[in-house]
DNA sequence: TTGAAAGCGATACCAT
DNA sequence: ATGGTATCGCTTTCAA
């Protein structure tokens, strides 16, 4: 079933069958109810790759997840993200293609083939911070794209972040209202923009309250549960009193390795986390923590790749969302309300 | 830069541009070259949507997740078999589309569009057991599919699964040759051929063993972390001796709600789980659990669409992974070997 | 408001 | 082994 042979049906030309379809203004009512009526009865759907061919737009955006993106699967961070990716696809009737590049090779030959013409109108690339080969390759395939996550050395790309290091500030000057002096973190991979971010964050709120860094409270995580229990296991010896922790899945790893030492959270040691996702909830006892608007964060990549799309890369764009303390109870302080 | 323009500039036709591009067999190799020559020096990328046109194939594969299963972005379970899944169609050339339906208002709207023409070759659906209207849609859309998870009331379609029923058995049994006697299970959502299959095996295993099923002894769950927190409260005052849970992420929160009543893991309550995801091995203990081969799964889910698609729907391919059981901490017996 | 017709950029058949 | 060309099914001018 073609256009044509429903133009035959109703008596029309492809042009008007074309235009009742597509929701152009100037087709007579009753012509266009003929038209409808003929693609109701004969269930006609339009031929997607020859709209693509015609019209010089595919409907489809690309999800890029470069290798250097190592928790795709074990945080539930990118689930919530495409989750909020995908369900603003289908509103703005917009097709979701997903490319996961699991090795640097992989990466080099495939990404490519992303950027062949007809296959994509625009791509959101998850940035990675430094060593961002990948977003080079999205410019030189010379195609619209967004940033997922403040792009390093790459000024003129349009991006949606958080503020990470607000974000962690608040999280640091929490615990530092509370009374804890031993305060450490545990950062996120530092090879990427969020955790060099949430690191900023933290020591900015430390120096702002008059204490010296101690730079042995800072240990490197990389963002899943295992490498931060470990990395609790060697801050231990430094009585810390108090933890950052980048993320609320290293968050859960932190509390295991507390458990196992039957340190208490929050008596001995006070948490925060970022992000509040369901672990922070279900957390023993609950963690407190940052909140990000991840879901809305995939609506506005969305939103902000299609404008790109329509309008052009000139000015980029940057979208910076605000966080938002959660008080539970890993922090030592009772919420007021229950949340 | 067109296939036409290539043709051009390596004095040939656009036809044989074509069979270069194509790895056809006949052409000579000093054409062969020189057509590479150009398109090396020229960045040449062909047209996706006109290839597809020409063609009548997409190169796009599908993956379709009903607004029914829930637990998609809670479990880790759907992440890693989405890596499967992208990673072997990346071997095979094809583009993964993601179709996630939120609700069943957008599932109503938007699942004709799934199977519009010139999309995709073919869609792997993901099972969601009873009322699956989801897959009457697929057949309707007439268009190659394969469901992941034995699809029910539907007979003809291929589906790739594990063997449920045999790996739930297994898991019980365990608990039983352990000399528990008063063994619950928290189940998975009933109204999914997971949660009624792995129900199964568990029946099977107490009444081989010469027990009476005790039906208070068996909880609902919905395969999230809260659902099973709750269920286990539920089921405490009956005194069980040991759980049988359907999933790693619900057995998880089994641990949180003994945890919080001082019930001690694995000398109270024995646990044993299932499909052996990152939470089994970083529970506090180390969580028994029933392996299954979720990565070749999501392989597999490919490998045969691909052949559906190639060579037809008939017969029917039935794939069924087998399970092991993965002896950790939490039921009651020490491993031989650190796992 | 409608129709005719020229593309869009490949593939694949038919010749040679 | 190579070229010519019809064809895929739609969109989009242009003219009426």
């Amino acid at each position: 079933m073609t256009l044509e042979e429903v133009a035959k049906l109703a008596g029309v030309s492809s042009a008007t069958v074309s235009r009742v379809i597509n929701n152009y203004p100037h087709v007579r009512n009753n012509v266009r109810q003929r038209v409808l009526e003929v693609i109701e009865e004969t269930g006609y759907q339009p031929n997607i790759a020859a709209r693509s061919l015609a019209s010089n737009r595919t409907n489809v955006i690309g999800l890029v997840i470069p290798n250097s993106v190592s928790n795709f699967f074990t945080d539930p961070y990118f689930p919530r993200l495409t989750e909020g990716i995908s369900h603003t696809c289908n509103e703005n009737d917009y097709v979701l293609s997903l490319f996961i590049f699991n090795s640097q090779e992989i990466e080099r030959k495939l990404f490519p083939r992303v950027t062949r013409p007809g296959l994509v109108d625009g791509i959101i690339i998850q940035s990675t911070g430094l060593n961002d080969e990948t977003i080079s390759y999205v410019i030189e395939g010379n195609i619209p794209f967004i940033v997922a996550g403040r792009p390093m050395n790459t000024p003129l790309a349009s991006f949606v972040d958080v503020d990470n290091v607000s974000g962690a500030y608040k999280a640091t000057s929490h615990l530092i209202q509370l009374g804890r002096k031993r305060i450490a973190t545990i950062t996120g991979a530092l090879d990427t923009s969020v955790g060099i971010d949430r690191l900023q964050g933290y020591r900015q709120a430390i120096n702002n309250h008059a204490f010296a860094i101690d730079e042995a409270l800072i240990e490197e995580g990389n963002f899943t549960e295992l490498g931060s229990y470990y990395a609790t296991k060697r801050l231990l010896p430094l009585n810390p009193d108090a933890i950052f922790v980048a993320s609320d899945t290293m968050a859960i790893g932190v509390m295991r390795a507390l458990r196992e030492e039957n340190i208490s959270v929050p008596k001995d040691i006070a948490i925060v986390g970022f992000d509040d996702l369901p672990p922070a909830i279900n957390a023993v006892p609950p963690l407190t923590t940052v909140r990000q608007p991840i879901y809305r964060f995939g609506f506005k990549l969305v939103e902000t790749l299609l404008d790109v799309i329509k309008n052009g890369p000139e000015p980029p764009r940057r979208i910076i969302f605000e966080t938002e303390l959660v008080i539970r109870e890993s922090c030592g302080m009772r919420s007021p309300v229950v949340s």
